[in-house]
DNA sequence: CCATGAACAAAATGTTCATTC
DNA sequence: GAATGAACATTTTGTTCATGG
């Protein structure tokens, strides 16, 4: 077992939830993750995000689609990457969300745990 | 900022407290850890907590004295080595624990955020 | 500037080996 | 097996570059 829980899965989870609500593309998940982690200093480098997207690709539970980011093709042309579970994908997604939960409660025990035994 | 705290400093905080306690030698305080530790399924690796003792006397908070491990040398020749705050080690070692409490914060933060936002 | 992606560089870590008692 | 240390290998990250609208 590694010492803390990876960038990498404490991002797709998030991911996972943001798909889970409807929510967005690649470029647009990472403002909101940087948004909301902006007040505890941790801003995630665009880079993770879109491995961490890739990835979820690689283990079966998202597909892509590809979409013009405007409504009128003639206003914007900007194509963007929409995400979606597979057919079997949200239940990998419960999966893969419980082991990670396993391993916040553990990390959560360990931070704890050396606050109370140093300081 | 990085992402989570870093195995090396949250190894780091148990040595100075150990120190504090007058415990010991490096092995020593690797076996304390692994058993206190056990049970959140983490094992440091030993070259973790040589390295992070190397470094601690580098940062000028601990030195180092040999000593054969059984009072009657005649009885066990095993050397080992002891740690020691500096002069002003023990002030030193306050303010670096300070800045890892500030850390383990951000991360209990983070984490608590992250089963909230998706759990 | 938004958006995606890959390539490259650096750092942190894990594993193994060497040495001594 | 206890104890210390270094070397080496790998993984994980962070930074930079490339492309297009």
């Amino acid at each position: 077992m590694a010492f803390m829980i990876a960038q990498r899965a404490f991002i797709k989870v998030y991911l996972i939830t943001m798909v889970e609500k409807h929510r967005g593309y690649g470029y647009q998940m990472l403002e909101d993750l940087r948004r909301d982690f902006r007040s505890h200093g941790y801003s995630p480098p665009q880079s993770e995000i879109y491995r961490a997207l890739h990835e979820l690709v690689q283990q079966g539970i998202l597909y892509r689609t590809k979409q013009l980011k405007g409504n009128d093709p003639k206003v914007d042309f900007q194509e963007i990457v929409l995400y979606h579970f597979t057919p079997d994908g949200a239940e990998k997604a419960k999966l893969y969300k419980k082991q990670v939960k396993t391993d916040l409660d553990r990390c959560l025990g360990m931070l704890n745990k050396a606050v109370y035994d140093n300081f």
